[in-house]
DNA sequence: TTGTATGCGTTATCAG
DNA sequence: CTGATAACGCATACAA
């Protein structure tokens, strides 16, 4: 069972052909007489070869089929949020469709990690807020390799996917104050690298883009709302959030606008847990769209975000730049979807508004 | 920019010395004498050369540093559960070790898929129960590629990383049997293929190992407990059982046996919802003791697996088949984890137990 | 310690 | 439509 295994040559020589005829009834690039394709067929079966090795065939072709997808140090943490496995299924359906597969890297700068260094890919794509972004960016491009990044702070000359998360925050946020909403806090995605959870102090920078432009975006709509960053992503991080939020100084605010559906889910759970009815009492906006586990039966009021556009989106941008064409960045947007953990606030208890 | 890439023969010709030797700077694997290495490396950093091309290498080697790893049909299914990222996780860390990647493959049936047939893997690791395991198997073996599976009925020869389901589902049943209870439900993880959530019938056979054995350890303790199949390991499906479960005919149980945490959290929310007190009225118990979101603050009484090891085992595996040797299996085993979810039966209402 | 020679298995090219 | 030829870029056995 350990013979050396046939190649394209064994197989033309027991067909009688070429061996390039034989690699082309393979690839299909030229066309091939019905005679020797069945030829060729007939002595491949026989030798169990059962088509070219690709590793040979990448190095002929200067291709590998093989796309790099760089996501943070562990992977069960990249896949905690259903958005990034949304997305990834997106690029993997994208890159499917240009032959290619999805090799999974984690960026720790760890020992001998074979990695972006030593990776046979045809192309990177880099996901999220990486601390390490700018190291694993350098270390491509000194590969000359093209590279995507997915939502995050890439340099120049670089294309990027995002998304549009102020404008997309600010809608959910007049939603909200359409309905007659005053008194609002903000549940934040991580703020900082690394994640520390707590409230957001008036003028502290905020090191992750799409924590700060959703905070913008609701900041647009009301500038006073008060911000509590989660440490994740995550249902029990933005129940402790919320904790947080209900327990924070000053009357309890009617509507807590949380930036990701993982994180309202908690929200959720923790107004229930403290007595109070969703939304009679307190309204809930999450956002991002996919599915969420442990929601029902309510229906989450939220924008939808284009996840798996994202990854599709990422491979357009990779099949771009692997044809030599100019990379294109792309930003989409994302769709309001009402449900009903939003309403009117309670009727006020005597307080007029403007003593808030 | 776009000037044929630095191979490492024009390196050794600008530091003057032959391909070899250059090779052997860059692999490490013959001493050099630190004067030619410093030349060497000076050449490669004037010429940009950060390597050896990937793909040349693993042609030389026969080797390409990358395992396939099957998934299902969408990653975000295989993704969806936490057992599954943790394991992709352990087995991220085993081939780390072994310098090689994962290469995420779907096994659609599709089209010209690139997958199984000609992916530049040096082995495959099979996860779960897919209906197609057969076919990728096959496959693989048509290419005499090593492979692995994990959690599914593979035949004969095939090396298989295993959990002790059966016994770890009786010793959590016998935990419950010995606080008292007497009148206990299960529900369990998907049954057949496609799943279809319902009853599980006396006779009917279950086409899912992992689900057929937990049952079986089950019923070795509560020989008459009704089943109910839940159609995925999700809070909301969990949910759902636990709804139909609770409107079940019969007395209500004292008792829910879920075969998963996340099973068991939507149970654990059905009885909160309808009214009961977990585990005062109903005792809960699950299956993973991974980290489930949204649990908090009850600690889930569960089995814990070890997932990760799970990975860890198959990589074990492979590079054991990789340097020639006989793949071995591996039979895992769970350990018991007490929460609070699990406590005496609520005093009996006069009902002897006989009439159950 | 360094250099020489060889081939890994394909496929693009071009001439028949 | 088919065949001969020449790389693709590297790593190893062996000789020096």
């Amino acid at each position: 069972m350990n013979v050396r295994r046939a190649t394209i040559a064994d197989v033309a020589r027991l067909a009688g052909v070429a061996a390039s005829t034989a690699s082309v009834v393979f690839s299909g690039k030229t066309p091939v007489s019905d005679a020797t394709r069945a030829r060729v067929v007939a002595a491949a079966e026989q030798l169990g070869y059962t088509g070219p090795d690709p590793r040979a065939a990448s190095l002929r072709r200067g291709r590998s089929g093989i796309v790099g997808v760089v996501i943070g140090d562990r992977l069960q943490n990249a896949f905690r949020d259903p958005v990034t496995t949304v997305m990834l299924d997106g690029l993997a359906e994208g890159m499917a469709e240009q032959d290619a597969g999805l090799l999974l890297l984690r960026d720790g700068a760890e020992s001998g990690e074979p990695g972006l260094r030593s990776a046979p890919a045809d192309a990177f794509v880099l996901v999220g807020c990486s601390g390490r972004l700018a190291d694993s960016l350098a270390a491509i491009r000194a590969r000359g390799i093209p590279v995507v990044v997915i939502e995050g702070d890439a340099g120049e000359g670089v294309p990027q996917i995002r998304l549009d998360n102020r404008e997309a925050q600010a809608v959910i946020a007049r939603h909200v104050r359409d309905l007659g909403h005053e008194r609002v806090a903000l549940v934040t995605l991580q703020a900082s690298v690394p994640p520390h959870a707590g409230w957001i102090a008036g003028g502290a920078p905020i090191a992750v883009d799409v924590t700060r432009d959703r905070l913008a975006g609701a900041r647009d709509v009301f500038p006073d709302a008060p911000a509590f960053a989660a440490g994740a992503s995550s249902i029990d991080q933005g129940y402790a959030a919320a904790e947080a939020v209900l327990a924070g100084p000053g009357p309890r605010p009617t509507a807590i606008l949380a930036q990701s559906d993982l994180l309202a889910v908690g929200v959720i759970r923790a107004v229930q847990d403290a007595g109070m009815v969703v939304p009679d009492d307190v309204s809930v906006t999450g956002f991002d769209g996919v599915w969420v586990d442990g929601v029902a039966p309510l229906t989450l009021t939220t924008m939808v975000q284009p996840a798996a556009e994202k990854g599709r989106a990422a491979g357009a941008a990779i099949s771009a730049m692997l044809a030599g064409a100019e990379p294109e960045s792309m930003l989409l947007s994302s769709a309001f979807r009402p449900g009903n953990t939003t309403g009117p606030p309670p009727i006020s208890r005597g307080e007029p508004a403007s003593s808030v």
